[in-house]
DNA sequence: CACAGCTTCGTAACGTCGCTAGCGGCTGGC
DNA sequence: GCCAGCCGCTAGCGACGTTACGAAGCTGTG
């Protein structure tokens, strides 16, 4: 599945260029093909169709969120790992308006997997925090808000520019989620302590896993353990 | 300021039909001038462009909002009034998608105000809250935090409808936001008496103003209480 | 009534866009 | 050497946004 087309490549790298460069956010196929020396029906070859070229070139804007986040993560405390990552975000709004709009604004007929892979990595992130006892509610919910306020404030910022220079109120809604949806490190009260002990051990296993169970046997503890977490939904 | 041209009406509503019963979210402008029966140059005469008709159909869709909005606020309780008004928002963007991408997501050269129009009335609503003593920020900064919120999980929303059928993710959203935005009811742990009371204040002079000052002792008064409810923010 | 000036609309066209049918050349196996 | 299959180009189609230009109607003055 990972195909190295390098004609591919340097037609998605051009069309990434001039949509940057583009003020209306707009790509010419015919532009795109002139810049790699190409005629127009190798571009629906190989992407089939306009969108199918804009789907690529979304899913490649993940690989070059991924490698402005690879820079600076993974430190051993999760949670200031999880606030880097909501200003890399920011940052990397800032960098590519224009790609970061394809990749995160919903478009009609859209195969494009950038934001799910986007939330997957978030995901991730906040399963280390939930292992650290440091999250309220499940990775997937937490990550869902979580990306729907950044990209939100995002989005605000690139309308209006000049957000980008004061990081005020991006931090603040970036604290507003984040204290709805971690413990407050500070003092721990754990009014519910089954239910955080539950997410705890869920979190280890997706970690880590166990060699104690059978495969089944942890797929159907995890199963109770959401149980467990689950009841507040709804 | 208020023209009422039938034909630009007409023309702004067949605009905002074609526009909802779309599939890739994209008007023709000939297609719109058959609708009503005048041809292309017409449109140009009126809106001068194609995306000065697409700010009017935005424009246009604020009315719609407040429409929708109008039926039900304005209570006695701001803070219920708030909530309503998060859901309402949510159910517009469901309503009408399209229009919602229209109106909220970042265009190039759009000078369309309908966002900006949707934001006073948000502040107007958290001025009335303030004036209760329930805002912890001020209106116009809360306000930011609030839309921008609003807008990431629409959007969300919007891009896999089925989340629309659950409010628990909304108002999971709406519940982080506001609680760091408006003061706890229950536990009333004003930290900052000074700053609450210089908030108090700054939003009963919005609303009803004072005779006891001259309008620029007024104005004066404004700012200084602004500088004190200022020093948090950077 | 007549006529000039202005507004208002339609006709027709231009350039560009996304997209495709059909043909020519290159490569690899026999 | 020859044939099949892939690959790219030429040329073109229909639709789009936009505009130059001429016809038609209204207004006000003589």
């Amino acid at each position: 599945m990972a195909e190295t087309d390098p004609l591919r490549a340097a037609m998605i790298e051009a069309a990434e260029r001039q949509l940057a460069s583009s003020s209306d956010h707009e790509i010419a196929t015919r532009a795109v093909c002139e810049a790699v020396g190409v005629s127009q029906p190798v571009l629906y070859r190989l992407f089939g169709d306009k969108r199918g070229l804009l789907d690529a070139v979304a899913d490649h804007g993940y690989e070059r969120y991924t490698a402005l986040k690879a820079a600076q993560e993974q430190t051993d405390d999760p949670v200031a790992d999880l606030h880097a990552g909501w200003d890399g975000h920011m940052a990397f709004a800032q960098a590519n308006p224009a790609l970061y709009q394809l990749m995160f604004t919903p478009r009609p007929w859209s195969h494009s997997t950038a934001r799910d892979r986007v939330m997957d990595l978030l995901v991730a992130s906040l399963t280390r925090c939930a292992a650290a006892g440091a999250l309220k509610l499940e990775p997937r919910t937490a990550a869902q808000l979580i990306l729907s306020a950044n990209i939100g404030t995002a989005l605000d910022h690139i309308a209006r520019p000049a957000l980008f220079e004061d990081p005020t109120p991006s931090h603040r809604m970036r604290d507003a989620v984040f204290s709805h949806v971690l413990t407050t490190t500070a003092a721990q009260n754990d009014a519910d302590p089954l239910h955080t002990a539950a997410l705890r051990l869920h979190a280890q296993l997706d970690l880590a896993g166990t060699e104690a169970l059978e495969p089944t046997e942890t797929a159907l503890l995890q199963r109770w353990l959401e149980r467990i977490t689950q009841p507040g939904g709804r």
